[in-house]
DNA sequence: CGATAGTTTCAGTGTCGACCGAAAGGGATC
DNA sequence: GATCCCTTTCGGTCGACACTGAAACTATCG
């Protein structure tokens, strides 16, 4: 007997909360994104989503707000309607990843202090050079490299 | 009055290695790198290493062990001599950022796995494929940029 | 205004990991 | 083999942070 999609959504969502858990985020806060990917409708309470992953109203709370916070989820109200709505907001990705480029990108500007700190001392900045040198080809590359991502979807 | 390059040093070490506590490298592990990356001479014992930098003997060999075993930091015996000597693997730091881009890529795999769980169901995969989307070409173009990282001199 | 339904705040709890320092372990020399 | 020196191991402490649940807060509707 096989296991329905609910469940293995379910599943899914745990792995996918698993993987950003290993990169920082909150584990119910991963949960919030893999849910949100895949829920049907789109739009959930923070009451519906306590609920249905099994978390308290405060940590939905905190998270939410980080969440909103970087973007990657969006918070709709509505008059007539108490209760919040949130959303993923898939094209925030794109920032996301992003950050993460300049991340690695910005070592660029610490190995180049450090190259300045060790001018005349050809000899003793030659390790500094080799690393200083990859993360400049880096912060080159990868905005180049990003100008060139795809448009999203409609 | 001006201060002495060890100490502007010893201040770009602390930048250095709080940059990488941010990335979860624990802050003695990177004094450890920043340090071996521009002391003179390039070699440092652990005993060293643990007086320059004013931590434990234990911590010390701890982020010694990790670091020597994800390839940053090499550690060589001589006979005759008991105390090992450490210092920076500076090609290593490829593999290091490689390992960066492989985490990203990955998540490659938990989408399409995801969008596999909601395949007959393209309106509720809507989202999803947007993420997959751009992470399936960030598989294919950050292998490919990697290609092309130029070559370490000498 | 009162009642209701939802969200946020906050104090408290438990867990995890970095760090320390002392004790144990292992080579090297005599 | 005994001694010395250095490294690793290990128990213990501390601080940070995720999470909880109850209380405070806010907004809507009767």
């Amino acid at each position: 007997m096989s296991v329905g999609r609910e469940t293995r959504l379910s599943a899914w969502i745990e792995r996918f909360a698993a993987h950003f858990a290993e990169e920082g985020i909150p584990l119910i806060g991963g949960r919030i994104l893999g849910y949100l990917l895949v829920c049907q409708p789109v739009e959930r309470t923070a009451a519906e989503l306590s609920q249905e992953l099994e978390a308290s109203s405060g940590s939905i709370s905190t998270n939410l707000k980080y969440l909103v916070n970087v973007g990657l989820v969006s918070k709709r109200t509505r008059r007539g309607r108490q209760a919040a709505e949130y959303r993923i907001n898939e094209k925030a990705w794109t920032d996301f990843i992003q950050r993460k480029f300049d991340a690695i990108a910005s070592v660029q500007t610490l190995t180049d202090d450090g190259m300045r700190l060790l001018s005349g001392d050809p000899e003793r900045s030659m390790r500094l050079r080799t690393v200083d040198n990859l993360y400049g080809w880096l912060s080159e590359e990868l905005p180049a490299l990003w100008e060139r991502r795809p448009a999203a979807p409609k």
